[in-house]
DNA sequence: ATCCATTGTGTATTTTTTACACAAATAATT
DNA sequence: AATTATTTGTGTAAAAAATACACAATGGAT
């Protein structure tokens, strides 16, 4: 591993990788994905999906990539957490990672480990292995930054592709929020959202009354929730789309 | 500048950076806090003090580090803001930056202009010179994170070091949030928090009834309202320090 | 037909936010 | 010494939002 360096500058640069913290919901439960190493260091171990973010790209883009060739998961919104750069966070060498998390939902996806992870799979948020390097600080970040956005008022609408139940969002902002607030009222305050339409349909082959089913207008809710939460999306084959920023008065 | 190059990596690395916004509040209006540079590239051109992060530091450190060389500016409460990483956002070769963001008393810092500044200074926010690099658009983000922290209420309190009045938060409050609250609601407001408390003394020679001092009480500030806005204080000599993180169970 | 589980509506109470009148305090002015 | 100008601080009422909870409605299961 140490042979022919071909990289050279006059002064030293640390690493820089991506790492991905990727909730899932199913409907009842809270899900992480994460990836079985490939590679030393630390082979066969679990890990965030990340890696090194190329000279050629943005970390956003780098983070969308390496999520996409190990996990085969795309098209999620995901957020720039916060930067962890701890001196010996790496045993390799000095690595600064930009750590990024997300919601989605597991069904959505094909998750097929690839590239450098062996492995890729779902765990619940309640029992999933012991992760290598300082992973399990940036998941624990990760959800009480997901748990502020929810108790800030988002209610992690953007992870439905399709339709929904109310009842699906207050399974979701219970989990998440771990409050324990009245369903009635959960579900007067949604559908008084002008981005939440209910739609014709209602679910089916339930053992009880049947939920009437939703779903999000996105132009309303781009314009008005998105931007306050700084939720970018991130798709696969496009440019990141960013929301446009308020202009403060400037010369 | 093409001499001998010392460090060498098997990948290509890019070179890793803080950048500072420091938001000054005098009572009037809102500043920033800018270095002339006094190394190329753009040798005179004014920019946000911060620069390469050491290989023996973590981020933060080297923004309070970097702030303190070029400025003089020390013990103020900053948070990361974002990465910025376009690819060509330097011309000498990839650099990604960490931008910090932070607000503090114009009155409480010695602005020095030191080490690779050539000049320190605070410009009116509504009337600063053209920035370098990125820096522009990252004043932009930085400014509409503040607003966005204000808005969800923020109020700014852990600029003040000393006793402060109410007056002076509504000023600060309007000037960030650019929304036209009522005066005595707010007021009301800010005096039924526990961690506002009034002191003895009051403003003096002002040319209408002076008013009341407050001080904070950072105990019961910083748990209450710190963490849900994730601020960090870092100071210039000890370490950083974090808020404990909500735990979520595992295992 | 009755039961069970959950969805959806209605309504009353409490809390928070907003609006605005006005008294109090001080320096400057007359 | 009284008056004015200006800003601070209190009171109070109306509007809006959040909370609490009763109960009818709708399906499958028994």
């Amino acid at each position: 591993m140490e042979k022919n360096k071909e990289f050279s500058y006059k002064y030293p640069h640390p690493a820089v990788t991506v790492d991905c913290v990727i909730f899932g919901f199913d409907g009842k439960s809270l899900r992480i994905l994460l990836i079985e190493r490939g590679l030393e260091p630390f082979k066969g171990s679990w890990a965030l999906p990340g890696g090194f973010v190329r000279m050629d790209e943005t970390v956003e883009e780098a983070a969308m990539r390496e999520l996409f060739e190990e996990t085969n998961v795309k098209g999620v919104y995901m957020s720039q957490l916060s930067v962890f750069s701890e001196v010996d966070r790496d045993p390799r060498e000095r690595v600064i990672t930009v750590a990024f998390y997300a919601l989605a939902k597991p069904s959505d996806h094909d998750v097929i480990g690839g590239d450098d992870a062996a492995n890729a799979q779902w765990f619940s948020l309640d029992d999933y292995p012991t992760l290598v390097f300082d992973h399990e600080k940036i998941v624990k970040v990760a959800f009480s930054q997901l748990q502020r956005n929810f108790r800030a008022g988002n209610v992690g609408l953007e992870m439905f592709e399709d339709k929904f139940s109310i009842s699906q969002l207050y399974a979701l902002h219970s989990l998440v929020t771990q409050q324990d607030i009245d369903r009635r009222n959960f579900y007067k305050k949604m559908t008084s959202y002008e981005y939440i339409e209910p739609t014709s349909e209602k679910m089916r082959e339930t053992p009880h009354k049947p939920s009437q089913l939703f779903s999000l207008d996105r132009t309303t809710y781009d314009l008005k929730v998105m931007e306050s939460f700084n939720l970018y999306r991130y798709d696969h084959e496009e440019k990141a789309k960013v929301p446009k920023s308020k202009h403060h008065g400037k010369k």
